[in-house]
DNA sequence: ACCGGAGCCTGTTAGC
DNA sequence: TGCTAACAGGCTCCGG
Protein backbone atom coordinates (compact mmCIF):
# COMPACT_ATOMS: atom_id res chain seq x y z
CA UNK A 1 0.00 0.00 0.00
CA UNK A 2 1.71 3.12 0.86
CA UNK A 3 4.94 4.47 -0.64
CA UNK A 4 7.35 7.49 0.54
CA UNK A 5 4.02 10.18 -0.41
CA UNK A 6 1.59 7.90 1.74
CA UNK A 7 4.17 7.54 4.68
CA UNK A 8 4.75 11.07 4.19
CA UNK A 9 1.28 11.85 5.11
CA UNK A 10 0.29 9.58 7.68
CA UNK A 11 3.59 11.25 9.77
CA UNK A 12 1.80 14.61 8.97
CA UNK A 13 -1.14 13.48 10.30
CA UNK A 14 -0.09 11.77 13.18
CA UNK A 15 2.07 14.29 14.71
CA UNK A 16 -0.24 16.94 16.03
CA UNK A 17 -2.11 13.73 18.38
CA UNK A 18 0.72 12.28 19.35
CA UNK A 19 3.71 14.21 20.00
CA UNK A 20 4.26 15.36 23.72
CA UNK A 21 2.03 12.34 24.32
CA UNK A 22 2.87 9.39 27.29
CA UNK A 23 2.85 5.79 26.08
CA UNK A 24 0.59 4.00 28.95
CA UNK A 25 0.18 0.89 28.05
CA UNK A 26 0.92 -1.59 24.91
CA UNK A 27 -1.27 -4.46 23.50
CA UNK A 28 -0.07 -6.82 20.85
CA UNK A 29 -2.29 -9.77 19.50
CA UNK A 30 -0.26 -11.00 16.73
CA UNK A 31 3.59 -11.59 17.83
CA UNK A 32 4.39 -11.49 14.80
CA UNK A 33 4.37 -7.53 14.27
CA UNK A 34 6.88 -7.64 16.61
CA UNK A 35 10.76 -7.48 15.22
CA UNK A 36 13.09 -8.60 17.72
CA UNK A 37 11.73 -7.85 21.06
CA UNK A 38 9.11 -9.42 22.70
CA UNK A 39 5.88 -7.81 23.87
CA UNK A 40 6.45 -7.60 27.03
CA UNK A 41 10.54 -6.21 27.05
CA UNK A 42 8.55 -4.05 24.40
CA UNK A 43 5.70 -2.88 27.26
CA UNK A 44 8.67 -2.31 29.86
CA UNK A 45 10.54 -0.03 27.16
CA UNK A 46 7.50 2.30 26.11
CA UNK A 47 5.77 2.43 29.18
CA UNK A 48 6.13 5.99 30.49
CA UNK A 49 7.73 6.92 27.45
CA UNK A 50 6.69 10.23 25.52
CA UNK A 51 6.79 10.64 22.06
CA UNK A 52 8.86 13.42 21.38
CA UNK A 53 9.03 13.68 17.49
CA UNK A 54 7.92 11.86 14.41
CA UNK A 55 9.87 11.43 11.54
CA UNK A 56 9.80 9.14 7.97
CA UNK A 57 12.74 7.49 6.50
CA UNK A 58 12.31 5.57 3.49
CA UNK A 59 9.09 4.11 3.90
CA UNK A 60 9.41 3.86 7.69
CA UNK A 61 7.80 5.80 10.72
CA UNK A 62 9.84 6.90 13.43
CA UNK A 63 8.83 7.34 16.41
CA UNK A 64 11.11 9.27 18.46
CA UNK A 65 10.77 8.76 22.68
CA UNK A 66 12.34 10.72 25.27
CA UNK A 67 14.95 8.46 26.65
CA UNK A 68 16.49 8.09 23.00
CA UNK A 69 14.96 5.03 22.01
CA UNK A 70 12.98 4.91 18.82
CA UNK A 71 9.93 2.97 17.48
CA UNK A 72 9.75 1.88 14.13
CA UNK A 73 6.76 0.94 11.96
CA UNK A 74 6.93 -0.45 8.52
CA UNK A 75 3.04 -0.33 7.17
CA UNK A 76 3.92 -2.54 4.07
CA UNK A 77 1.19 -3.68 1.70
CA UNK A 78 -1.84 -2.79 4.29
CA UNK A 79 -1.13 -1.57 7.62
CA UNK A 80 -2.79 1.59 8.78
CA UNK A 81 -2.52 3.97 11.85
CA UNK A 82 -4.94 5.95 13.41
CA UNK A 83 -5.63 7.62 17.34
CA UNK A 84 -8.77 7.02 18.09
CA UNK A 85 -10.77 7.30 21.24
CA UNK A 86 -10.12 4.10 23.81
CA UNK A 87 -13.55 3.29 23.34
CA UNK A 88 -13.82 3.43 19.52
CA UNK A 89 -15.11 -0.53 18.94
CA UNK A 90 -12.36 -3.15 18.12
CA UNK A 91 -11.50 -4.09 14.61
CA UNK A 92 -10.52 -7.55 14.04
CA UNK A 93 -7.69 -6.30 11.81
CA UNK A 94 -5.99 -4.32 14.42
CA UNK A 95 -3.09 -5.99 15.81
CA UNK A 96 -1.40 -3.52 17.80
CA UNK A 97 -2.04 -0.94 19.97
CA UNK A 98 -0.51 1.88 22.28
CA UNK A 99 -2.75 3.27 25.18
CA UNK A 100 -1.76 7.15 25.66
CA UNK A 101 -2.62 9.56 28.57
CA UNK A 102 -4.90 11.28 27.34
CA UNK A 103 -7.22 8.50 26.91
CA UNK A 104 -6.64 8.21 23.33
CA UNK A 105 -4.89 5.17 21.60
CA UNK A 106 -2.63 4.77 18.42
CA UNK A 107 -3.80 1.66 16.58
CA UNK A 108 -2.09 -0.07 14.67
CA UNK A 109 -4.42 -1.90 11.60
CA UNK A 110 -3.12 -4.64 9.18
CA UNK A 111 -5.42 -7.42 7.42
CA UNK A 112 -2.26 -8.68 5.52
CA UNK A 113 -0.18 -8.74 8.55
CA UNK A 114 2.83 -7.83 6.43
CA UNK A 115 3.59 -4.94 8.65
CA UNK A 116 6.05 -4.55 11.35
CA UNK A 117 7.44 -2.78 14.34
CA UNK A 118 10.58 -2.31 15.84
CA UNK A 119 11.99 -0.46 19.21
CA UNK A 120 16.03 0.22 18.35
CA UNK A 121 18.22 2.72 20.13
CA UNK A 122 20.17 3.37 16.84
CA UNK A 123 17.90 3.80 14.06
CA UNK A 124 20.78 4.72 11.82
CA UNK A 125 21.86 1.37 12.82
CA UNK A 126 18.84 -0.22 12.30
CA UNK A 127 17.95 2.14 8.69
CA UNK A 128 21.41 2.34 7.17
CA UNK A 129 21.09 -0.22 4.60
CA UNK A 130 19.03 2.41 3.00
CA UNK A 131 19.65 4.62 -0.50
CA UNK A 132 19.25 8.26 -0.71
CA UNK A 133 16.16 10.02 -0.04
CA UNK A 134 14.89 11.03 -3.50
CA UNK A 135 13.61 14.44 -1.76
CA UNK A 136 16.57 15.14 0.24
CA UNK A 137 18.92 17.82 -1.67
CA UNK A 138 21.67 15.50 -1.42
CA UNK A 139 19.89 13.89 -3.54
CA UNK A 140 21.69 15.64 -6.80
CA UNK A 141 21.10 14.95 -10.84
CA UNK A 142 25.09 13.72 -10.04
CA UNK A 143 24.44 11.32 -7.73
CA UNK A 144 21.60 9.35 -9.64
CA UNK A 145 23.93 9.02 -12.30
CA UNK A 146 26.85 7.76 -10.67
CA UNK A 147 24.77 5.25 -9.26
CA UNK A 148 22.95 4.54 -12.60
CA UNK A 149 26.06 4.02 -14.56
CA UNK A 150 27.69 1.51 -12.09
CA UNK A 151 23.98 -0.81 -12.62
CA UNK A 152 23.11 -3.02 -15.60
CA UNK A 153 19.39 -4.24 -14.34
CA UNK A 154 16.51 -2.82 -15.78
CA UNK A 155 15.40 0.60 -14.57
CA UNK A 156 11.79 -0.43 -13.00
CA UNK A 157 13.34 -3.42 -10.85
CA UNK A 158 16.19 -1.35 -9.53
CA UNK A 159 14.24 2.48 -8.85
CA UNK A 160 12.02 -0.10 -6.45
CA UNK A 161 15.35 -1.29 -4.80
CA UNK A 162 15.27 0.37 -1.27
CA UNK A 163 19.09 0.59 -1.31
CA UNK A 164 19.63 2.49 -4.88
CA UNK A 165 17.52 5.38 -3.62
CA UNK A 166 14.58 4.96 -0.49
CA UNK A 167 10.96 5.07 -0.98
CA UNK A 168 9.69 4.47 -4.61
CA UNK A 169 7.34 1.97 -4.56
CA UNK A 170 5.15 0.40 -7.58
CA UNK A 171 2.65 3.73 -8.21
CA UNK A 172 5.60 5.90 -8.01
CA UNK A 173 8.33 3.89 -10.60
CA UNK A 174 5.72 3.66 -13.28
CA UNK A 175 4.70 7.26 -13.14
CA UNK A 176 8.03 8.40 -12.89
CA UNK A 177 9.61 6.33 -15.55
CA UNK A 178 6.68 7.57 -17.65
CA UNK A 179 6.98 11.21 -16.67
CA UNK A 180 10.69 10.51 -17.83
CA UNK A 181 9.89 9.01 -20.94
CA UNK A 182 11.51 6.16 -20.40
CA UNK A 183 11.00 2.66 -20.67
CA UNK A 184 10.66 0.42 -17.80
CA UNK A 185 13.01 -2.53 -19.73
CA UNK A 186 15.69 0.55 -20.26
CA UNK A 187 19.45 -1.57 -18.92
CA UNK A 188 20.13 1.52 -16.29
CA UNK A 189 23.84 1.76 -17.80
CA UNK A 190 22.28 2.95 -21.08
CA UNK A 191 20.77 6.13 -20.29
CA UNK A 192 21.67 9.38 -21.42
CA UNK A 193 23.09 12.48 -19.18
CA UNK A 194 19.96 13.94 -20.67
CA UNK A 195 17.97 10.85 -19.86
CA UNK A 196 19.14 10.86 -16.41
CA UNK A 197 18.15 14.36 -15.65
CA UNK A 198 15.00 13.78 -16.83
CA UNK A 199 14.06 10.98 -14.53
CA UNK A 200 16.16 12.76 -11.60
CA UNK A 201 13.10 15.87 -12.55
CA UNK A 202 10.46 12.60 -12.68
CA UNK A 203 11.15 11.16 -9.64
CA UNK A 204 11.06 14.25 -7.61
CA UNK A 205 7.84 15.50 -9.53
CA UNK A 206 6.05 12.31 -8.76
CA UNK A 207 6.43 12.27 -5.29
CA UNK A 208 6.19 15.79 -4.36
CA UNK A 209 2.96 15.52 -6.65
CA UNK A 210 2.09 12.59 -4.04
CA UNK A 211 2.82 14.54 -1.22
CA UNK A 212 0.71 17.57 -2.09
CA UNK A 213 -2.58 15.44 -2.89
CA UNK A 214 -2.30 13.26 0.40
CA UNK A 215 -1.21 9.86 -1.20
CA UNK A 216 -2.59 7.26 -3.64
CA UNK A 217 -5.97 5.61 -2.41
CA UNK A 218 -6.21 3.32 -5.10
CA UNK A 219 -6.53 0.08 -3.33
CA UNK A 220 -6.42 0.14 0.14
CA UNK A 221 -4.78 3.10 1.68
CA UNK A 222 -6.46 5.64 3.25
CA UNK A 223 -5.07 8.56 5.66
CA UNK A 224 -5.34 8.72 9.30
CA UNK A 225 -8.73 9.97 9.44
CA UNK A 226 -9.93 6.90 7.31
CA UNK A 227 -10.38 9.68 4.12
CA UNK A 228 -9.22 9.00 0.79
CA UNK A 229 -5.78 10.46 -0.72
CA UNK A 230 -6.50 12.34 -4.15
CA UNK A 231 -3.36 11.08 -6.38
CA UNK A 232 -5.32 8.19 -7.81
CA UNK A 233 -7.41 10.83 -10.02
CA UNK A 234 -3.49 12.20 -11.21
CA UNK A 235 -1.27 9.00 -12.55
CA UNK A 236 -0.51 8.63 -15.94
CA UNK A 237 -0.30 5.03 -16.79
CA UNK A 238 -0.44 3.02 -12.93
CA UNK A 239 -3.23 0.73 -13.61
CA UNK A 240 -4.65 2.28 -16.47
CA UNK A 241 -4.01 -0.94 -18.35
CA UNK A 242 -5.84 -0.79 -21.62
CA UNK A 243 -7.07 3.02 -21.53
CA UNK A 244 -5.44 5.43 -23.80
CA UNK A 245 -2.44 7.56 -23.09
CA UNK A 246 -3.21 11.09 -22.03
CA UNK A 247 -0.17 12.29 -24.23
CA UNK A 248 -0.89 10.67 -26.85
CA UNK A 249 -3.79 8.08 -26.92
CA UNK A 250 -1.98 4.93 -27.61
CA UNK A 251 -2.57 1.97 -25.29
CA UNK A 252 -1.47 1.98 -22.25
CA UNK A 253 0.37 -1.74 -21.83
CA UNK A 254 1.03 -4.38 -18.49
CA UNK A 255 3.86 -6.64 -18.35
CA UNK A 256 5.82 -7.83 -15.36
CA UNK A 257 9.09 -7.28 -14.02
CA UNK A 258 10.80 -8.19 -11.71
CA UNK A 259 7.34 -10.16 -10.42
CA UNK A 260 5.89 -6.78 -10.26
CA UNK A 261 2.86 -4.94 -12.62
CA UNK A 262 4.27 -2.68 -14.66
CA UNK A 263 2.37 0.16 -16.71
CA UNK A 264 3.76 2.09 -19.66
CA UNK A 265 2.86 3.75 -22.72
CA UNK A 266 4.80 1.88 -25.46
CA UNK A 267 4.64 5.27 -27.79
CA UNK A 268 6.17 7.55 -25.04
CA UNK A 269 8.84 5.77 -23.26
CA UNK A 270 11.90 4.52 -25.20
C1' DA B 1 25.29 -8.69 -9.88
C1' DC B 2 21.20 -10.05 -11.16
C1' DC B 3 17.07 -12.93 -12.00
C1' DG B 4 13.12 -15.77 -10.77
C1' DG B 5 10.38 -17.94 -7.45
C1' DA B 6 8.53 -18.77 -2.93
C1' DG B 7 6.92 -17.02 1.27
C1' DC B 8 4.51 -14.02 4.40
C1' DC B 9 -1.31 -12.94 4.87
C1' DT B 10 -6.20 -11.67 3.80
C1' DG B 11 -9.45 -9.76 0.79
C1' DT B 12 -11.12 -8.51 -3.73
C1' DT B 13 -11.68 -9.10 -8.52
C1' DA B 14 -11.52 -11.48 -13.08
C1' DG B 15 -12.55 -15.36 -15.62
C1' DC B 16 -14.82 -19.56 -16.59
C1' DT C 1 -24.44 -17.70 -8.84
C1' DG C 2 -20.38 -20.28 -7.58
C1' DC C 3 -15.83 -21.84 -7.82
C1' DT C 4 -10.95 -20.95 -8.73
C1' DA C 5 -7.09 -18.42 -9.89
C1' DA C 6 -4.90 -14.23 -10.12
C1' DC C 7 -3.79 -10.20 -8.05
C1' DA C 8 -2.65 -6.48 -4.48
C1' DG C 9 1.17 0.80 -2.99
C1' DG C 10 6.46 -4.49 0.18
C1' DC C 11 10.26 -6.92 1.26
C1' DT C 12 13.28 -11.02 2.34
C1' DC C 13 15.41 -15.33 1.54
C1' DC C 14 17.19 -18.90 -1.46
C1' DG C 15 19.07 -21.17 -5.46
C1' DG C 16 21.02 -20.63 -9.96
Amino acid sequence: MPELPEVETVVRALRRPLIGRTITEMRNYWPRHLVGVTLSEFQRRVHGRSITAINRRAKYLIFSLNDGQSLIIHLKMSGHLAVVDQDTPPDKHVHTIWGLDNGRELRFRDTRKFGRVQLVENTMEALGHLGPEPLEPAFTVEVLLERLQKRKRALKPLLLDQTFVAGIGNIYADEALFHAGIHPERRANTLTPTEIADLHAAIQKVLQMGIEREGASIQTYVKPDGKKGDMQNAVAVFRRTGAPCYNCGSVIQRIKLGGRSTHFCPTCQH
